[in-house]
DNA sequence: AATGAATGAGGTTTCATTCAT
DNA sequence: GATGAATGAAACCTCATTCAT
């Protein structure tokens, strides 16, 4: 492929004073805003701004370019993912099973729930997605999810494990994502996910057993 | 969210000499090319026209427009695709297991195959899913998705069926483009295939059990 | 004012044939079709090729431009304009403020039909105004009006009646097309014309007192 | 008649800074200066652009489109014509007979100053004609055309006095851009508009006779 | 003579980014 | 630090005209 170039999407400053900072939040809620009523093809920084109450100089003060914003955005909404996924896969009081149908249905839920702006986000994917520190933002995801199969298939061979969590790690993003571009009632999720849920343990227990 | 258009994407005419459609075909290389070297970012009619040895003129003489270049870029893949589905999945003569097992293996190399243009063209989505002929060329690989698990699992009620198969697509398409969008040698693909596989099948089999 | 090309306007060939002659016809009811559904703004020549049932090529075998095809529309129009003009004007039995009324009832009564194609004809003026050709077509009108008014005001001397005259004509058409420009009923029209005609004899008969 | 998008045509801001109404100058000159040498037909954004001495982006920051500048232009032309109009009108120390000629001539004379820019004006009419705003601008003229025959013919139905005060202004307007598409001296405007003068005034003696 | 596919210059508009204030 | 006016490259698309068939 030809050269593309790699955005630097990491912010220009570390903003400590609480001024930047409140702009820097501005921003990412304007951001948020945008790609929600807008939509990935019209999200610009001219738009940004308007929403975000700031002026486009501003943004270039601490985003170094178009990319770092939807970079940042996304970034947010991995570490949220990871923090609920920490949450419910950590609970060692609880089986494995328990914890992953939990999973699957607040994930699923998640992903519906501002499911534009998440569509959006995807469709903007493109941009940001090259930048060097994408791979790192996403990488706490995958850990959360090799712990836990660890813990979940300790018979299995390590390198199969890892196998195992990559793979479920993307059937719960990938059918996330697609399933969550209509519109979706509470009930129809509550079905989905469990049946998603009965897919991914009818999985492990299979693994799990001496065959 | 704003009004978002949707764009045309038949085609101008349905070119009925030689010549016409010896230019359609280049078109579309052409437009395969640029997604492969170039990538959707950069996927212009300007360049288009130009990999293809054409005027711009004349791409527009067949497409409404550059959103119908890539849907029918789209329209021949997923052509193919449902081609592919319905040979593995119509012959039956091989039980369904098996059948899943070749599916799933043919699909996750054919998404490894090309997946330079692949990804671009998924990149490009945006501008032409929500195109009214998109839904409709979908629906081929959906409608095998159906009847084969209406074979696989009989006794299943038909409503939880539909619920399977949409999971299953779903699960196919997003693992496979996931996974897909790193380098894979044909001995990991066989193996992550091997494993997607075996979860379809476990899941089918629970399902199938009279529990 | 710079260089302007001046289009060259005239037919290409004389079509001897009946053949040609039907396909003039056809280009030229072709055009005025577009001119009336589409506005000068969308006046295309493979439009009226369509509209004509006759391909571009062909229309470029009698019509060296797009200009000469509204050129001859537009010399059409003023040729059966002139006709009427002389009918009415050339009637001495009557004398010259009856046929003067006649004539503009006439003339405003033509210029509210097809107001469409004549308000299109007139937005693509810019196109065949600057034709040699268009000058000579338009001169047939003026002298009808410039004979008239020498009948009508026989005592005023020459150079007068020709200002009269001309003040005359460029009130007719300047007023026409504006007011044709809305739609109106036969009412209205006979009461504005009525108004116009007024108008029109106040000046001559004043014109004509011996003061 | 098929769509025809009425182009919206206000400005997209208010320029508060000198810079910026400075801009907005530059490009309302450069666009009388290209309609001047170029015309109508060569009117473009690049062009106006390059005259104006300033970016194609920065029209864009003041202009919604083309057809908004062209608008303004026109507009500010209505302006200064109806200032004129109401200088000469609304003097109610002289009698009607005198202010009409002075009007007839100083709006004969004042078309025939810059006449080819009224003329490439009224030639790219059909880019800012349907705008809603464009009515509106017209409509002061008017206002001040009624006011006068108002006061002229104080005898005579308002009805009526509402269809002559249409029609000199009709008169007036299609006979000044006629006359003025070639070149005239100032002995020819002077005559000319004497004689137009005559006609109108011919017209609102009769109006006033006890018929 | 007739066709209509092909051309490509040229038009309008957008938008990421900079930099004088 | 903050602003937002200015930039201009680059995108999409149209259409008058030609010319091989």
């Amino acid at each position: 492929m030809a050269d593309r170039r790699k955005p630097q999407v990491s912010s220009r400053k570390d903003p400590q004073q609480a001024r930047s900072s409140d702009l820097v939040s501005a921003v990412l809620d304007g951001a948020v805003q945008v790609l929600r009523k807008e939509g990935a093809q019209r999200f610009t920084t001219a738009r940004v701004a308007e929403r975000a109450g700031v002026s486009v100089g501003s943004i270039y003060q601490y985003f170094p370019n178009k990319a770092a914003i939807l970079f940042r955005v996304q970034a947010e909404e991995w570490r949220r993912t990871s923090a609920m996924l920490g949450n419910i896969l950590s609970d060692k009081s609880r089986d494995t099973q328990a914890r992953l149908r939990d999973l699957v249905s607040a994930f699923i839920r998640s992903e519906c729930e501002e499911a534009e702006v998440r569509l959006a986000l995807a469709d903007a994917a493109p941009l940001y997605r090259d930048a060097p520190e994408a791979g790192e933002a996403r990488a706490e995801g995958s850990r959360l999810f090799h712990a836990f199969i660890d813990e979940a298939l300790p018979l299995t061979p390590p390198k199969q494990r890892a196998m195992v969590a990559d793979l479920i790690e993307r059937t719960l993003s990938g059918v996330g994502s697609s399933y969550s571009e209509e519109l979706r009632t509470d009930e129809e999720i509550e079905h989905y996910s469990a049946a998603l849920a009965d897919m991914l343990c009818a999985y492990l227990v299979r693994l799990e057993r001496p065959s």
